[in-house]
DNA sequence: GATCGCGATGTTATCGGTAACTCTTCTCTG
DNA sequence: CAGAGAAGAGTTACCGATAACATCGCGATC
């Protein structure tokens, strides 16, 4: 094979493609986004001509001339944790699928309102926030006003009407129902260690929890705080389990369920003999757990996948396609809850 | 407050801070870019100026004129296995530092050859691989000869140099060193459950546990094939595990071992009494497990921030820092494996 | 004192597209 | 048969930057 003919081949443009097909730039422009009236004979000669040439159009060029918007950028905190890394995945397929390119940028746990700004490619850009926490909620808040942005967030805001760019799991109903759960069980109580909060108000949880054990005239312990890892759970829990009387432990994920179960097994307590065990989330290990753990199934790829569809109508509501439900938390019991202890 | 002045608060271009600075819209550029030389006074002025009209340069539009490459897109297959994950948050912190925008664009399975170019926003973007699988491989040998590219891969080439803009870890003496581990505590020999190859040639972890296996004089059994879940490992090592000869099982990664753990309690295999497990990748949980889980530390955090390091590299040889060192693999020794039964 | 050289800036072209407007043809009415 | 309306395609401006080249002073050299 010869030398390459010019001194750098650079790859084709829609100048190129005009040239070869005979028509106006403009022409293709429009057979490209496949807009206005172009004879059908016309388009089929310059999608020839594409095909032939191999070319692509500059997705950078499309935005800026201010073409339709085929971008997003994540903004996301920690996605070592589960339900993050699960949503973040959820967002990018549904992204991809609709054609768009994702950008990702992850919240360290201190990072500046100022700093967001920073973070887009171009005033205006396109914008999914995962707000689990409280880096992701100040994100959130610190966009500025003209960016269309979609957010997966902790909690439906209790005050105003509902942002309707915004998508959630029923973490209330789900502890609620998890925590009756392991009262049917014949558990005086339930004690709750939670992870932090995205707010200054109570967590979903954490009230979802309250409110099924006040419905049911129980005892409500003072939630215990952890932090997102097993080992924060296991601090958490250590002095509490000591006391027998503690029969029951619903955690705010499963990596603080982790942390519990160990703490368990040091004070000698029997899972799920002694100690029901319920975790959060379901995250991937949890059914080889030993034991395995009874946890909370949340749809955190649905979720980013809708948080998506709310994107793209918002970007464009003639032809958005409706946006996708996402599955409802669901209890999955396993090994590590059980009856009371006699 | 009174309306905004104008239709449209369009946010502020290299124009508008050229026009209230009083200078060209070129010498904003040249102070932007800390380039040519610009005099002091000057400087100072369009910097404030810049400060006060909030001005962020649009970085398509650097992008599209030819500016300096200040963003990249990775290219990753299933981001739910901890070691892309780990990978990719370190390449993303790594290159959110070096003040880059970073695109994420995963890997389906059967995703065709054709469909990688259809991934990039614009004709030489730089790119970085996580080529860990087959599919990440693939897109590796797919993607077009002037995209800039560093790749995080499972194993050196044999045949032929390095390639320079490759970073990986020494999975081949780290399975060798954790086969040695359990010779040492009396195992006759060590059986393994592989992970999926990303290549058609041994994978570097079973190699590795093969030679050791041949330098020490041991009979080298069939490895077992598994996927990369812990059902893949329960399947695979569930008839194995009747045979009581059987007493220590090196697995490809932590998700395997999970697996491979549930399946010897079900055999009612005392783990580390009558079977020893070592896993691959020092997951988070596995410190956490029941037994908690001996296993490989692989530095991917690490691996991805150096991958980034040699991107900067090849982009911008001249003023790119020096590529961060990663941490050599570490057998990390917990209560799964112990001393071969009497 | 005129020319040279260089620092500091301004001009103009260009990157690869999209949007708005214009210009031809036809075809359909009246 | 003339004029309106619309389909099909071309022209030109613009998006927000960078790069190459041109220009303007001004001190140094001869």
């Amino acid at each position: 094979m010869p030398a390459q003919d010019g001194p750098r081949t650079r790859s084709a443009s829609i100048w190129d493609v005009a040239r070869v097909a005979g028509v106006s730039q403009q022409t293709v422009s429009r057979v490209i986004n496949g807009k206005a009236r172009v004879s059908e004979a016309t388009r089929a000669r310059v999608l020839e001509v594409i095909a032939e040439l191999g070319y692509r159009p500059n997705r950078l060029a499309q935005a800026l001339a201010g073409g339709p918007v085929r971008s997003v950028t994540v903004l996301t905190s920690d996605t070592a944790l589960y339900g993050a890394a699960a949503t973040l995945r959820g967002m990018e397929e549904a992204a991809r699928t609709a054609g768009f390119s994702v950008g990702i940028s992850v919240l360290e746990r201190d990072s500046a309102q100022a700093d967001i700004a920073l973070r887009l490619n171009r005033p205006g850009e396109a914008v999914m926030v995962i707000a689990f926490d409280d880096a992701g909620v100040r994100a959130l808040r610190a966009l500025p006003a003209d960016v269309p942005v979609a957010a997966a967030v902790e909690r439906r805001p209790d005050d105003g009407p509902d942002d309707p760019w915004q998508a959630w799991l029923d973490d209330r109903a789900a502890a609620a129902h998890a925590t009756r759960y392991l009262l049917g069980l014949g558990h005086r109580t339930v004690h709750y260690v939670a992870i932090p909060s995205s707010t200054s108000v109570l967590p979903q949880r954490t009230q979802g929890w309250q409110e099924a054990l006040r419905a049911a005239g129980r005892p409500v312990p003072e939630p215990l705080t952890g932090g997102w890892s097993p080992r924060s759970g296991y601090l958490a829990v250590r002095s509490l389990l000591a006391d027998r009387s503690v029969t029951a432990v619903l955690c705010g994920n499963d990596d603080l369920a982790l942390g519990v179960m160990r703490a368990a097994r040091e004070a000698g307590r029997d899972i799920p003999g002694d100690l029901s065990v319920v975790g959060f989330d379901d995250s991937p290990p949890s059914a080889y757990l030993n034991p395995s753990l009874t946890t909370v199934r949340l749809d955190f790829e649905g979720l980013g996948r809708a948080c998506f569809g709310l994107l793209h109508r918002r970007l464009d509501p003639q032809n958005a396609p409706a946006v996708p439900a996402w599955s409802e938390p669901e209890l999955i019991v396993r090994e590590s809850s059980g009856p009371a202890p006699a």
